[in-house]
DNA sequence: TTGTTAATGAAAGCCATTTTCATTAAGGAG
DNA sequence: CTCCTTAATGAAAATGGCTTTCATTAACAA
């Protein structure tokens, strides 16, 4: 067995346990799934997925396998407003980086932007601190998205 | 009848006539409700309103009004990821003035803030333009919202 | 006043997500 | 390795916000 594929394992398998969660084919197989695709992914595209590839999660487990990753920090859950929850990897040694969206009403697909970041995550930072004080919040996430027409929905219309 | 009471109809009513809209007794209630009520009500909240006032307005109609009302630019439709919608009379002459939301994830209530806004605002728009012309999209809007726990959920737990 | 057509409400439908409940299997104890 | 407790699972039913359908009503222009 290949090293970096073990060590990987290792770290989520002990991120489950430590948060007394049991590890399953069914979440390691989520897991996987989310790690190999390029974001955004529903909780039905990861069951067509895990279909595709080889065999049997129901949507119910999926679901829940993904309250669970939620609950540990390794997944975002997100909502770009058409009604269904997307989830990616979440950022850290073994997701993406930091990153905000990008969504066309139209055709919804999302794009990630890195660019102007340090800017946001900089207000932001700040903007909650200020928050926390004044109406004695803790704060504990935020939500920063654009929204509009890509250039081929824009010139379609 | 009082002249600024007056007024405030004759603006809604040409608004919504003119962008083709008829000027029914539903959307005046719904209007007066929202109008009254300090922000954030889902459409249920409306119904339950209306109908304790006074008479008829089914739910169907609410969800159409709240619609068309935003179709004209007089109510915004908002999302704080509880699974409902949510309207407040959109900012302007008649409205509200520009705010942000800072949503408590445990008892749902929203803190409506305008510190911090000049901030925000600029940096939106300085990303905003940014990002329209390296991703060639057509920004139409922006969600920027916080998520905590006010005092009163982070003692009680 | 009348005719056209938008607006309305009740009921049925839609659909993502959750709940229920009986069955299976993870993983610690022995 | 085997047992045992209890979490995890899947199928099916339920939930709930919202939308659609369709027959009826009412705006408002002529």
């Amino acid at each position: 067995m290949p090293r970096g594929k073990c060590c990987g394992q290792r770290w989520w398998q002990g991120k489950l346990q430590g948060c007394g969660y049991r590890v399953t084919a069914g979440r390691e197989a989520i897991l996987d799934i989310l790690s190999k695709s390029a974001g955004h992914l529903s909780a039905e595209d990861i069951y067509l997925k895990i279909h595709a590839r080889d065999a049997n999660v129901g949507l119910t487990t999926i679901y829940r396998t993904l309250d669970v990753l939620s609950d540990v920090g390794m997944v975002s859950k997100l909502d770009f407003g058409d009604g269904r929850a997307r989830y990616e990897l979440a950022e850290g040694p073994q997701g993406a980086r930091h990153h905000h969206h990008l969504v066309c009403t139209a055709c919804n697909k999302v794009i990630d932007y890195t660019d102007f970041i340090e800017e946001e995550v900089e207000l932001l930072k700040q903007t909650e601190k200020g928050l926390e004080k004044k109406y004695d919040f803790h704060i504990t996430g935020h939500v920063i998205q654009f929204y509009g027409l890509c250039r081929a929905c824009s010139e379609g219309k």
